[in-house]
DNA sequence: AATCATTTATACGTACTGTCTAGCCAAAAG
DNA sequence: CTTTTGGCTAGACAGTACGTATAAATGATT
């Protein structure tokens, strides 16, 4: 009747072990070319080496797993280097290091973060999870343009929510992955980012009388 | 044995019907919250009044009934407006104009382009065929760049390709889905974009010494 | 040695895509 | 009017995938 007291211990390593090794298996069929259609959970559990249900129970469903995969992405993709970038005193310093921040993480998982974002067009419950791990960008960014405008003095009140939303998009996978091709290496989308950031945050408006109409 | 001479003539009007009945019941169910999950083609045959065998005479498999339902979009969103954009004299004023026409456009169809340039990622020959049809609007702007840069005489190599591929990237559908949230309404996001193109075509270097590193 | 969590093996149920075949129907050709 | 033609339909089938249920095997923990 009362269940007896019992840690995992030794046991925590190995499953630990399993975990990252359904991960890195998903994510590697994820890279192959036929992407969605080769990573099926009975084939993300052969490559893995691991029998199907294992991998359903530690990750659900299909959705879990796919999360657990952005997870682990942002673990490994250099997102512990944003705290450094808050310290920066100079704001204006500071959104540069964003900027090449992110631009490192998307290119270190680039067409793995592509069928994710994908997938999570197709599934609303997914893309519910990643938009919320999204957010988390939107609010350091309001950090950041909130420091701005502190030190330079510009408080329009509607330009607040277009800079942010604006440096938002700018900084979105999807920007870096439209930007990114031909000769284009990561360093030069950073510098063309970082060009339409500073245009964005100094909110002029269009001068010459070309209107939208 | 030789094949008697036959044209369609008043049954094409029929078949035409159908194939918009089709394509209208999948659009409708594209837009329904679960979206992706109830767009079978059994779903779509029931919704349209038609057996499940005519979805695939008409257009072959799923993937060939989406690239039906992205065409259908194109021809009846204002893509024709196009035409008059290019005999604008003035460059600058054609930007705008082709700024304004595919806001337009995304907006329209916003939901269900969304859904079908997620299914494009995952479904890689379907990726392509939009992509494809995406280029057009990557060439639109390499016109008009080109006219501006004759009339302002700015004729840097390299700057040529940026200008480009920034302002596909700014007038892409992703760039709005991002823009146009919370209170910001479509013509919001073409003043959002139009300001963010002019700052791309100047092309002026980052002042103020915060080089991304 | 008893207990517990992880992992496995196997079988089901359900849903969807895509193919095939045979037949129905109305318009076109003779 | 009769025959032909092509779009549409009906039903069955194979293949694949997700997710669930159940019982059992494994090996560390107590």
């Amino acid at each position: 009747m009362s269940p007896r007291a019992y840690r995992l211990g030794r046991r925590e390593a190995d499953t630990e072990k399993t975990r990252a090794r359904i991960v890195a298996a998903a994510r590697r069929l994820l890279l192959s070319p036929r992407g969605f259609a080769e990573s099926s959970i009975d084939a993300v559990a052969r490559e893995a080496g691991v029998a199907r249900m294992t991998v359903y129970h530690r990750f659900g469903s299909k959705r879990g797993l796919l999360q657990g995969i952005f997870d682990d992405l942002a673990a490994r993709g250099g997102m512990s280097e944003l705290r450094d970038v808050f310290r920066n005193p100079d704001p204006l310093a500071a959104l540069s290091e964003f900027i090449s921040v992110f631009t490192g993480f998307w290119t270190s998982g680039r067409v793995v973060i592509r069928r994710l974002h994908g997938q999570g067009v197709i599934d609303p419950a997914l893309g519910e999870a990643l938009r919320e791990r999204e957010e988390r960008r939107r609010e350091g960014l309001r950090v950041i343009v909130k420091r701005i405008s502190e030190k330079e003095g510009r408080p329009r009140a509607a330009a607040f929510d277009d800079a942010v939303d604006t440096l938002f998009t700018l900084t979105s996978f999807e920007t870096f992955d439209s930007l990114a091709r031909g000769k284009r290496r990561p360093p030069d989308v950073t510098a063309l980012v970082h060009r339409l950031a500073l245009a964005a945050i100094r909110g002029e408006p269009p001068r010459g009388g070309n209107k939208p109409s």
